[in-house]
DNA sequence: CTACCGTCGTTGACATGTCATGCAGCCGGG
DNA sequence: CCCGGCTGCATGACATGTCAACGACGGTAG
């Protein structure tokens, strides 16, 4: 039943949608980044880095891995770890057992950024995004991000 | 009734929500920029800067009405129109009436970029968005959003 | 008129993100 | 062994985005 997918123009209505959905997405992931910059002294980018190293057995990852956790290509990465390190927020190290491979450790300080900064960006993740939805709308929310999620990953493997 | 709201700790379920949407729209917003470039040569900022100057009447706007169109910084926008105008998409000419404005105008070769863009991005919306949800998801994304966006308008209005 | 103040747009410095390329180390067929 | 291809990460060049500061202009109180 969904042969004709894709065969129609856009309406009025799917195009409208669109365009609020994604802006204002945008909006809020620039609101967000930018609260955590002048509360905490950190980019959206050092906080995910800085969550999942926390996690992380040893709280150190191999880079490959970490990129995939975060969703990352690799040479962003590379990029972002170099301008971290240069901040003190993690070290790398050698991998053990495979000479091509590196390791992003998280250091005492970027372990104490990480810490300062949670309270400050939970509290911005309420007032933003999770206070203005009713259980309904947040639910909802969710469900469509999960729903695209799938569809992207999907689309992904067809054509790998 | 709210008195209480952002008092308490984030549940783990308005985390995840949180979480997924965010990683998603981060997502689904590269996923679009890259088809747009790849397919077209453009970016979503030159789409943007584009689709609102051939709306405009006489295919030109000041710089300080497009920014606020699109909802950017004036320094963001002027970085941009000096790149785009670099490529020949746009040309900038001084403002009739006050010497210290700049118009945006559109050129031929900008117009055609965009008529070139537009199918192929419209089909992306459709393939990547669209088309992954259903009608009653649609309406929900859309309802999340503007509930979303007149959230925040009540947050710049309210520090204002 | 003139001295100020706000507006308009630009600029420079820097952070972030993408793409193509480089290079060293791993691995398997000959 | 050895060589050709693959993997893991780094790098350089460039596009994008943010912030602070600047210089020119416009409006207005005195």
């Amino acid at each position: 039943m969904s042969q004709r997918k894709g065969r129609t123009a856009l309406t009025r209505t799917e195009l409208d949608s669109w365009r609020v959905f994604v802006e204002t997405t945008e909006d809020l992931r620039t609101r967000l980044g930018a609260r955590l910059q002048s509360e905490s002294g950190i980019s959206s980018g050092d906080y995910r880095v800085l969550l999942e190293l926390s996690e992380a057995p040893g709280r150190r990852l191999r880079s490959s891995h970490l990129a995939d956790a975060i969703g990352w290509e690799r040479s962003r990465l590379s990029h972002h770890l170099g301008r971290m390190e240069k901040r003190g927020l993690i070290r790398r190290e050698a991998a053990a057992g495979d000479n091509r491979g590196a390791e992003a450790v998280l250091t005492d300080e970027g372990r104490d950024a990480l810490r300062r900064s949670s309270v400050p960006h939970f509290h911005a993740i309420r007032e933003l995004f999770v206070d203005a939805l009713t259980p309904e709308q947040l639910a909802a929310a969710r469900d469509v991000a999960e729903t695209l999620r799938d569809h992207l990953d999907k689309l992904d493997r067809s054509e790998a």
